[in-house]
DNA sequence: CATACAATATTGGATGTACAATACAATTTA
DNA sequence: TAAATTGTATTGTACATCCAATATTGTATG
């Protein structure tokens, strides 16, 4: 509700789900998986599911309500990806320099 | 404390202060300076000084209280920093193509 | 010295992310 | 049907980060 945090280094978490979940549907023990894979340390139910209620209520995925409710990217997902990948690239785009 | 929250999506402002401090040592409004500029929107002391407080607290950066009061990265500070980077770009390592 | 201004810092309240513990739902296995 | 297992989800508590508002300190400038 129309809070403006524009500055906020929060939402990383939301962020790589969205990431995620705009390369192939994904279920919420996948992207657990694949978070802890990435980070050496695999995020638990407590963190993951707030998160995914997060996204679906704001309408940048959806619940797939069949077989292992898969979650997908909408079209506002996709859009709010697109800022947030540029904004990430722009703060952190020397770190990845060797 | 020893609270080990390794999976922990928290701590990209101090990531990223550490990051600048360790290319350069800054003040604290040169370092919010720095972050407005890469992310197009400047945090606010609230913002900026609590942060730089713990990070003084852990030991991972000092001020030198000479003009300015720059703070600049300690040992411990770059062996945290190295870690971190690591963390981070096994995190994020897909983001940055294309 | 006094006033102004900039940088440094704290406070209070909100939000996102963290885990542990628990609950619930859908299969599978006995 | 009963028990076990796995995936989905909530609750409670803690902490990092966020801003607005305020306070403090240091350095000019009058």
């Amino acid at each position: 509700m129309e809070n403006e945090h524009a500055c906020d280094m929060r939402g990383f978490l939301s962020f790589l789900i969205l990431w995620l979940v705009h390369k192939k549907p994904m279920t919420g023990s996948e992207i657990a998986e694949e978070i802890g894979k990435r980070k050496g340390c695999k995020p638990t139910p407590g963190t993951i599911y707030p998160a995914l209620k997060q996204l679906v209520e704001k309408g940048a995925i959806k619940a797939d309500s069949k077989g292992g409710k898969k979650y997908s990217i909408t079209k506002t997902g996709n859009e709010e990806l697109e800022i947030a990948k540029e904004n990430f690239c722009k703060t952190f785009y020397d770190i990845f320099k060797n």
